[in-house]
DNA sequence: AAAAATATGTAGACCGATCTATTGAGAAAA
DNA sequence: TTTTCTCAATAGATCGGTCTACATATTTTT
Protein backbone atom coordinates (compact mmCIF):
# COMPACT_ATOMS: atom_id res chain seq x y z
CA UNK A 1 0.00 0.00 0.00
CA UNK A 2 1.82 3.31 -1.54
CA UNK A 3 1.71 6.34 0.37
CA UNK A 4 -1.65 8.03 -2.00
CA UNK A 5 -3.37 5.01 -1.07
CA UNK A 6 -3.22 5.14 2.51
CA UNK A 7 -4.36 8.98 2.14
CA UNK A 8 -7.26 7.83 -0.10
CA UNK A 9 -8.49 5.07 2.52
CA UNK A 10 -8.24 7.37 5.70
CA UNK A 11 -10.07 10.72 3.31
CA UNK A 12 -13.09 8.11 2.61
CA UNK A 13 -12.86 6.32 6.42
CA UNK A 14 -13.07 10.02 7.63
CA UNK A 15 -16.31 11.17 5.75
CA UNK A 16 -17.76 7.53 6.37
CA UNK A 17 -17.07 8.13 9.89
CA UNK A 18 -18.50 12.21 9.48
CA UNK A 19 -21.69 11.17 7.93
CA UNK A 20 -22.27 8.11 10.00
CA UNK A 21 -22.44 9.84 13.44
CA UNK A 22 -24.46 12.53 12.13
CA UNK A 23 -27.16 10.37 10.00
CA UNK A 24 -26.40 6.42 10.68
CA UNK A 25 -25.84 3.85 8.46
CA UNK A 26 -28.71 5.38 5.72
CA UNK A 27 -27.18 8.72 6.20
CA UNK A 28 -24.09 7.49 5.11
CA UNK A 29 -24.96 7.05 1.29
CA UNK A 30 -21.85 6.52 -0.97
CA UNK A 31 -22.31 9.27 -3.34
CA UNK A 32 -22.01 11.49 0.06
CA UNK A 33 -18.99 9.80 1.11
CA UNK A 34 -17.47 10.04 -2.13
CA UNK A 35 -18.17 13.39 -2.45
CA UNK A 36 -16.85 14.14 1.41
CA UNK A 37 -13.37 12.67 0.23
CA UNK A 38 -12.83 13.55 -3.41
CA UNK A 39 -12.57 9.91 -4.44
CA UNK A 40 -13.59 8.21 -7.42
CA UNK A 41 -16.30 5.66 -7.39
CA UNK A 42 -13.95 3.05 -8.31
CA UNK A 43 -11.26 3.80 -5.44
CA UNK A 44 -13.71 3.10 -3.21
CA UNK A 45 -14.05 -0.53 -4.57
CA UNK A 46 -10.56 -0.83 -4.74
CA UNK A 47 -9.71 -0.04 -0.88
CA UNK A 48 -13.22 -1.71 0.16
CA UNK A 49 -13.83 -4.79 -1.73
CA UNK A 50 -16.66 -5.82 0.02
CA UNK A 51 -18.44 -2.41 -0.22
CA UNK A 52 -20.69 -0.84 2.20
CA UNK A 53 -20.35 -2.76 4.78
CA UNK A 54 -16.78 -3.05 5.24
CA UNK A 55 -16.51 0.66 5.09
CA UNK A 56 -19.22 1.02 7.73
CA UNK A 57 -17.43 -1.75 9.91
CA UNK A 58 -13.91 -0.18 9.82
CA UNK A 59 -15.45 3.32 10.29
CA UNK A 60 -17.33 2.16 13.33
CA UNK A 61 -14.10 0.81 14.88
CA UNK A 62 -11.72 3.67 14.26
CA UNK A 63 -14.73 6.04 16.20
CA UNK A 64 -14.99 3.28 18.93
CA UNK A 65 -11.04 3.71 19.53
CA UNK A 66 -11.08 7.43 19.24
CA UNK A 67 -13.60 7.36 22.55
CA UNK A 68 -11.74 4.30 23.99
CA UNK A 69 -8.72 6.56 24.09
CA UNK A 70 -10.91 9.61 25.25
CA UNK A 71 -11.96 7.48 27.99
CA UNK A 72 -8.80 6.37 28.68
CA UNK A 73 -6.95 9.85 29.13
CA UNK A 74 -9.83 11.27 31.05
CA UNK A 75 -9.42 8.58 33.80
CA UNK A 76 -5.65 8.98 34.33
CA UNK A 77 -6.03 12.24 34.72
CA UNK A 78 -8.80 12.84 37.12
CA UNK A 79 -9.00 11.77 40.90
CA UNK A 80 -11.60 9.33 41.07
CA UNK A 81 -14.54 7.59 39.22
CA UNK A 82 -16.73 10.63 39.75
CA UNK A 83 -14.36 13.40 38.58
CA UNK A 84 -13.76 10.89 35.08
CA UNK A 85 -17.59 10.86 34.43
CA UNK A 86 -18.37 14.40 34.56
CA UNK A 87 -15.71 15.53 32.51
CA UNK A 88 -16.37 12.88 30.10
CA UNK A 89 -19.95 13.96 29.94
CA UNK A 90 -18.95 18.00 29.73
CA UNK A 91 -16.45 16.42 26.82
CA UNK A 92 -19.50 14.83 25.32
CA UNK A 93 -21.63 17.74 25.90
CA UNK A 94 -19.44 20.14 24.54
CA UNK A 95 -18.45 18.20 21.41
CA UNK A 96 -22.59 17.56 20.51
CA UNK A 97 -23.09 21.18 21.14
CA UNK A 98 -20.27 22.96 18.73
CA UNK A 99 -21.17 19.88 16.10
CA UNK A 100 -24.53 21.87 15.78
CA UNK A 101 -26.27 18.85 17.70
CA UNK A 102 -25.35 16.26 14.88
CA UNK A 103 -22.78 14.47 16.73
CA UNK A 104 -23.66 12.29 19.70
CA UNK A 105 -22.85 8.51 20.02
CA UNK A 106 -20.52 7.84 16.57
CA UNK A 107 -22.07 3.73 16.87
CA UNK A 108 -25.49 4.32 18.53
CA UNK A 109 -27.70 5.31 15.35
CA UNK A 110 -25.86 2.18 12.94
CA UNK A 111 -26.40 0.01 16.01
CA UNK A 112 -30.42 0.50 16.42
CA UNK A 113 -30.28 1.01 12.93
CA UNK A 114 -28.88 -2.72 11.71
CA UNK A 115 -29.42 -4.77 14.85
CA UNK A 116 -32.10 -7.34 13.52
CA UNK A 117 -31.19 -6.94 9.59
CA UNK A 118 -27.17 -6.63 9.97
CA UNK A 119 -25.44 -9.16 12.30
CA UNK A 120 -21.87 -8.76 10.87
CA UNK A 121 -22.56 -4.77 12.07
CA UNK A 122 -24.25 -5.37 15.40
CA UNK A 123 -21.83 -7.21 16.42
CA UNK A 124 -18.78 -4.42 15.26
CA UNK A 125 -21.23 -2.45 17.31
CA UNK A 126 -21.46 -5.00 20.66
CA UNK A 127 -17.80 -4.89 20.54
CA UNK A 128 -17.42 -1.15 21.03
CA UNK A 129 -19.69 -0.88 23.41
CA UNK A 130 -18.38 -4.02 25.35
CA UNK A 131 -14.47 -1.95 25.34
CA UNK A 132 -15.93 1.10 26.54
CA UNK A 133 -17.98 -0.71 29.19
CA UNK A 134 -14.52 -2.80 30.21
CA UNK A 135 -12.50 0.45 29.97
CA UNK A 136 -15.28 2.30 33.07
CA UNK A 137 -15.06 -0.74 34.85
CA UNK A 138 -11.51 -1.18 35.08
CA UNK A 139 -11.08 2.33 36.33
CA UNK A 140 -14.41 1.51 38.71
CA UNK A 141 -12.52 -1.67 40.26
CA UNK A 142 -8.73 0.38 40.75
CA UNK A 143 -11.02 2.95 42.64
CA UNK A 144 -11.89 0.12 45.33
CA UNK A 145 -15.71 0.86 44.18
CA UNK A 146 -18.42 -2.11 44.86
CA UNK A 147 -19.86 -3.83 42.72
CA UNK A 148 -17.74 -2.16 39.32
CA UNK A 149 -19.40 -4.22 36.69
CA UNK A 150 -22.67 -2.85 37.75
CA UNK A 151 -21.80 0.52 37.81
CA UNK A 152 -19.83 0.44 34.40
CA UNK A 153 -23.27 -0.76 32.99
CA UNK A 154 -25.17 2.01 34.50
CA UNK A 155 -22.84 4.75 34.09
CA UNK A 156 -22.82 3.92 29.90
CA UNK A 157 -26.31 3.37 30.33
CA UNK A 158 -26.48 6.81 31.11
CA UNK A 159 -24.23 8.28 29.00
CA UNK A 160 -25.86 6.99 25.99
CA UNK A 161 -28.96 7.95 27.36
CA UNK A 162 -27.91 11.40 27.79
CA UNK A 163 -26.80 11.51 24.30
CA UNK A 164 -29.72 10.58 23.19
CA UNK A 165 -31.94 12.99 24.96
CA UNK A 166 -29.69 15.89 24.47
CA UNK A 167 -29.40 15.58 20.50
CA UNK A 168 -32.95 15.55 20.21
CA UNK A 169 -33.57 18.42 22.70
CA UNK A 170 -31.39 19.88 21.43
CA UNK A 171 -30.11 21.15 24.96
CA UNK A 172 -27.05 20.71 27.55
CA UNK A 173 -29.73 19.83 29.83
CA UNK A 174 -30.04 16.37 30.38
CA UNK A 175 -26.36 16.59 31.21
CA UNK A 176 -26.34 18.58 33.70
CA UNK A 177 -29.19 16.37 35.12
CA UNK A 178 -27.47 12.96 34.46
CA UNK A 179 -24.24 14.31 35.84
CA UNK A 180 -25.78 15.37 39.05
CA UNK A 181 -27.46 11.84 39.35
CA UNK A 182 -24.22 10.28 38.81
CA UNK A 183 -22.49 12.38 41.82
CA UNK A 184 -25.25 10.49 44.11
CA UNK A 185 -24.92 7.11 42.58
CA UNK A 186 -21.15 7.40 43.21
CA UNK B 1 -64.23 8.77 7.28
CA UNK B 2 -66.18 5.57 6.98
CA UNK B 3 -65.71 2.37 9.21
CA UNK B 4 -63.90 0.59 6.26
CA UNK B 5 -61.28 3.51 6.01
CA UNK B 6 -60.73 4.01 9.27
CA UNK B 7 -59.50 0.55 9.30
CA UNK B 8 -56.93 0.78 6.52
CA UNK B 9 -55.61 3.60 8.34
CA UNK B 10 -55.14 1.91 11.20
CA UNK B 11 -53.67 -1.15 10.04
CA UNK B 12 -50.71 1.08 7.78
CA UNK B 13 -50.10 2.87 11.30
CA UNK B 14 -49.49 -0.37 12.81
CA UNK B 15 -46.82 -1.81 10.03
CA UNK B 16 -45.39 1.09 10.66
CA UNK B 17 -45.22 1.45 13.74
CA UNK B 18 -44.05 -2.37 13.99
CA UNK B 19 -41.31 -1.71 10.77
CA UNK B 20 -40.03 1.09 12.57
CA UNK B 21 -39.23 -0.18 15.73
CA UNK B 22 -37.16 -2.75 14.25
CA UNK B 23 -35.53 -0.93 11.41
CA UNK B 24 -36.17 2.92 11.75
CA UNK B 25 -36.99 5.49 9.54
CA UNK B 26 -35.39 3.87 6.86
CA UNK B 27 -36.02 0.66 7.61
CA UNK B 28 -39.78 1.18 7.34
CA UNK B 29 -39.59 1.06 3.54
CA UNK B 30 -43.76 2.22 1.81
CA UNK B 31 -43.72 -0.83 0.03
CA UNK B 32 -43.02 -2.95 3.34
CA UNK B 33 -45.92 -1.26 4.96
CA UNK B 34 -48.38 -1.19 2.14
CA UNK B 35 -47.34 -5.41 1.46
CA UNK B 36 -47.79 -5.51 5.92
CA UNK B 37 -50.92 -4.21 5.78
CA UNK B 38 -52.63 -5.29 2.45
CA UNK B 39 -53.22 -1.93 1.44
CA UNK B 40 -52.58 -0.83 -1.95
CA UNK B 41 -50.27 2.69 -2.63
CA UNK B 42 -52.56 4.93 -3.15
CA UNK B 43 -54.36 4.67 0.03
CA UNK B 44 -51.60 5.46 1.81
CA UNK B 45 -51.70 8.83 0.02
CA UNK B 46 -55.48 9.32 0.56
CA UNK B 47 -54.61 8.84 4.26
CA UNK B 48 -51.36 10.33 4.59
CA UNK B 49 -51.26 13.30 2.37
CA UNK B 50 -48.21 14.55 3.42
CA UNK B 51 -46.73 11.05 2.72
CA UNK B 52 -44.63 9.28 4.32
CA UNK B 53 -42.78 11.80 7.09
CA UNK B 54 -47.17 12.18 7.98
CA UNK B 55 -47.54 8.43 8.59
CA UNK B 56 -44.16 8.36 10.47
CA UNK B 57 -44.60 11.17 12.68
CA UNK B 58 -48.38 9.55 13.72
CA UNK B 59 -46.75 5.84 13.92
CA UNK B 60 -44.26 7.66 17.03
CA UNK B 61 -46.79 9.60 18.62
CA UNK B 62 -48.78 6.31 18.64
CA UNK B 63 -46.23 4.44 20.18
CA UNK B 64 -44.99 7.26 22.36
CA UNK B 65 -49.08 7.17 23.73
CA UNK B 66 -48.50 3.39 24.31
CA UNK B 67 -45.83 3.93 26.95
CA UNK B 68 -47.28 6.43 28.45
CA UNK B 69 -50.22 4.81 28.96
CA UNK B 70 -47.93 1.82 30.21
CA UNK B 71 -45.94 4.12 32.34
CA UNK B 72 -49.13 5.38 34.09
CA UNK B 73 -50.21 2.08 34.73
CA UNK B 74 -47.02 0.47 36.85
CA UNK B 75 -46.92 4.07 38.38
CA UNK B 76 -50.35 3.73 39.83
CA UNK B 77 -49.92 0.06 40.48
CA UNK B 78 -46.25 0.47 41.98
CA UNK B 79 -46.09 0.98 45.97
CA UNK B 80 -42.77 3.36 45.46
CA UNK B 81 -40.51 4.87 42.62
CA UNK B 82 -37.84 2.01 43.05
CA UNK B 83 -40.31 -0.56 42.39
CA UNK B 84 -41.85 1.26 39.53
CA UNK B 85 -39.13 1.92 37.82
CA UNK B 86 -38.24 -2.05 38.12
CA UNK B 87 -41.21 -3.22 37.02
CA UNK B 88 -40.71 -0.91 33.67
CA UNK B 89 -37.75 -2.69 33.26
CA UNK B 90 -38.87 -5.93 33.67
CA UNK B 91 -41.77 -5.11 31.17
CA UNK B 92 -39.31 -3.62 28.50
CA UNK B 93 -36.47 -6.51 28.87
CA UNK B 94 -39.39 -9.03 28.20
CA UNK B 95 -41.29 -7.37 25.40
CA UNK B 96 -37.57 -6.69 23.54
CA UNK B 97 -36.13 -10.57 24.44
CA UNK B 98 -39.60 -12.03 23.39
CA UNK B 99 -39.52 -9.63 20.04
CA UNK B 100 -36.38 -11.57 19.24
CA UNK B 101 -34.39 -8.66 20.25
CA UNK B 102 -36.08 -6.37 17.57
CA UNK B 103 -38.24 -4.23 19.70
CA UNK B 104 -36.46 -1.84 21.93
CA UNK B 105 -37.22 1.77 22.29
CA UNK B 106 -39.88 2.59 19.66
CA UNK B 107 -38.53 5.82 18.59
CA UNK B 108 -34.83 6.28 19.67
CA UNK B 109 -33.82 4.64 16.61
CA UNK B 110 -36.14 7.58 14.13
CA UNK B 111 -34.34 10.32 16.69
CA UNK B 112 -31.24 9.46 16.18
CA UNK B 113 -31.16 8.93 12.34
CA UNK B 114 -33.84 11.98 11.74
CA UNK B 115 -32.30 14.22 14.33
CA UNK B 116 -30.05 16.45 11.81
CA UNK B 117 -32.24 16.25 8.92
CA UNK B 118 -36.00 16.38 9.61
CA UNK B 119 -36.65 18.74 12.21
CA UNK B 120 -40.47 18.21 12.22
CA UNK B 121 -40.30 14.54 12.89
CA UNK B 122 -36.95 15.77 15.85
CA UNK B 123 -39.61 17.89 17.27
CA UNK B 124 -42.08 14.71 17.56
CA UNK B 125 -39.35 12.62 19.15
CA UNK B 126 -38.78 15.25 21.45
CA UNK B 127 -41.97 15.65 22.29
CA UNK B 128 -42.47 12.05 23.25
CA UNK B 129 -39.22 11.98 25.56
CA UNK B 130 -41.06 15.29 27.15
CA UNK B 131 -44.64 13.81 27.88
CA UNK B 132 -42.34 10.35 29.50
CA UNK B 133 -40.10 12.31 31.36
CA UNK B 134 -42.90 14.31 33.10
CA UNK B 135 -45.21 11.44 33.77
CA UNK B 136 -41.95 9.72 36.00
CA UNK B 137 -41.48 13.06 37.37
CA UNK B 138 -45.00 13.31 38.80
CA UNK B 139 -44.73 10.33 40.16
CA UNK B 140 -41.39 10.66 41.80
CA UNK B 141 -42.08 14.19 43.36
CA UNK B 142 -45.40 12.84 44.63
CA UNK B 143 -42.96 10.35 46.56
CA UNK B 144 -41.67 13.26 47.73
CA UNK B 145 -38.43 12.10 45.81
CA UNK B 146 -36.05 15.11 45.94
CA UNK B 147 -34.54 17.09 42.76
CA UNK B 148 -37.57 14.77 40.66
CA UNK B 149 -36.44 16.77 37.91
CA UNK B 150 -32.19 15.65 37.24
CA UNK B 151 -33.77 11.87 38.77
CA UNK B 152 -36.52 11.49 36.45
CA UNK B 153 -34.40 12.68 33.25
CA UNK B 154 -31.30 10.22 35.01
CA UNK B 155 -34.03 7.42 34.86
CA UNK B 156 -35.19 8.35 31.32
CA UNK B 157 -31.37 8.06 29.79
CA UNK B 158 -30.82 4.86 32.27
CA UNK B 159 -33.92 3.39 30.58
CA UNK B 160 -33.00 4.03 26.95
CA UNK B 161 -29.30 3.32 27.34
CA UNK B 162 -30.20 -0.33 28.89
CA UNK B 163 -32.45 -0.95 25.51
CA UNK B 164 -29.56 0.30 23.59
CA UNK B 165 -27.34 -1.85 25.13
CA UNK B 166 -29.19 -4.79 25.35
CA UNK B 167 -30.80 -4.82 22.05
CA UNK B 168 -27.55 -4.69 20.85
CA UNK B 169 -25.68 -7.47 22.61
CA UNK B 170 -28.58 -9.59 22.90
CA UNK B 171 -28.73 -10.19 26.75
CA UNK B 172 -31.25 -9.08 29.17
CA UNK B 173 -27.95 -8.31 31.26
CA UNK B 174 -27.97 -4.61 30.85
CA UNK B 175 -31.46 -4.73 32.49
CA UNK B 176 -30.50 -6.51 35.36
CA UNK B 177 -27.49 -4.02 36.31
CA UNK B 178 -29.10 -1.16 35.49
CA UNK B 179 -31.72 -2.11 37.79
CA UNK B 180 -29.68 -2.56 40.60
CA UNK B 181 -27.85 1.00 40.00
CA UNK B 182 -31.57 2.51 39.73
CA UNK B 183 -31.99 0.36 43.28
CA UNK B 184 -28.72 2.69 44.50
CA UNK B 185 -29.69 5.61 43.00
CA UNK B 186 -33.31 6.22 44.73
C1' DA C 1 21.18 2.51 -16.99
C1' DA C 2 17.28 1.72 -20.18
C1' DA C 3 13.32 -0.81 -21.10
C1' DA C 4 9.81 -3.95 -20.12
C1' DA C 5 6.60 -5.97 -16.89
C1' DT C 6 3.91 -5.84 -12.88
C1' DA C 7 1.51 -3.90 -9.09
C1' DT C 8 -1.07 -0.03 -7.28
C1' DG C 9 -4.66 3.34 -7.63
C1' DT C 10 -7.64 6.55 -10.14
C1' DA C 11 -11.60 7.68 -12.86
C1' DG C 12 -16.42 7.70 -14.27
C1' DA C 13 -19.86 5.50 -17.18
C1' DC C 14 -23.24 2.23 -16.44
C1' DC C 15 -26.50 -1.41 -14.37
C1' DG C 16 -30.50 -3.30 -12.00
C1' DA C 17 -32.97 -2.62 -7.86
C1' DT C 18 -35.43 0.14 -4.81
C1' DC C 19 -37.16 4.35 -3.07
C1' DT C 20 -41.06 7.93 -2.44
C1' DA C 21 -44.53 10.12 -4.83
C1' DT C 22 -48.24 10.99 -8.43
C1' DT C 23 -52.08 9.96 -11.13
C1' DG C 24 -56.61 8.60 -12.74
C1' DA C 25 -59.97 5.07 -13.36
C1' DG C 26 -63.23 2.55 -10.95
C1' DA C 27 -65.42 0.01 -6.87
C1' DA C 28 -67.79 0.56 -2.40
C1' DA C 29 -70.29 3.02 0.83
C1' DA C 30 -73.25 6.82 2.28
C1' DT D 1 -75.69 10.33 -7.00
C1' DT D 2 -72.01 11.98 -4.44
C1' DT D 3 -68.48 11.10 -1.37
C1' DT D 4 -65.22 7.94 0.18
C1' DC D 5 -61.82 4.79 -0.71
C1' DT D 6 -59.34 1.18 -3.44
C1' DC D 7 -56.16 -0.27 -6.81
C1' DA D 8 -52.33 -0.64 -10.04
C1' DA D 9 -49.46 1.53 -13.44
C1' DT D 10 -46.04 4.71 -13.67
C1' DA D 11 -42.62 8.54 -12.89
C1' DG D 12 -38.26 10.20 -11.56
C1' DA D 13 -34.65 10.09 -8.36
C1' DT D 14 -31.25 7.66 -5.82
C1' DC D 15 -29.32 3.57 -4.05
C1' DG D 16 -25.17 0.20 -3.82
C1' DG D 17 -22.40 -2.29 -6.96
C1' DT D 18 -19.79 -3.62 -11.36
C1' DC D 19 -17.05 -2.81 -15.18
C1' DT D 20 -13.34 -1.28 -18.21
C1' DA D 21 -10.01 2.04 -19.45
C1' DC D 22 -6.39 4.73 -17.83
C1' DA D 23 -2.53 6.75 -14.97
C1' DT D 24 1.24 6.25 -11.87
C1' DA D 25 4.57 3.89 -9.22
C1' DT D 26 7.66 -0.08 -8.32
C1' DT D 27 10.20 -3.93 -9.62
C1' DT D 28 12.41 -7.00 -12.92
C1' DT D 29 14.90 -7.93 -16.83
C1' DT D 30 18.16 -6.97 -20.26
Amino acid sequence: MGEKGTQTRVRMLGAAQGLIESGGYHGAGLNQVLAASGAPRGSLYFHFPSGKDQLVAEALERAGQEISALVRDLADAGPDTAAVVGSLLDVLADRLETSGWSKGCPVATVALEVSASNETLRQVCAEVYRSWESALEGRLAADGHPAPQDTATAILALVEGALLLARVQRSREPFARVARAVAALL
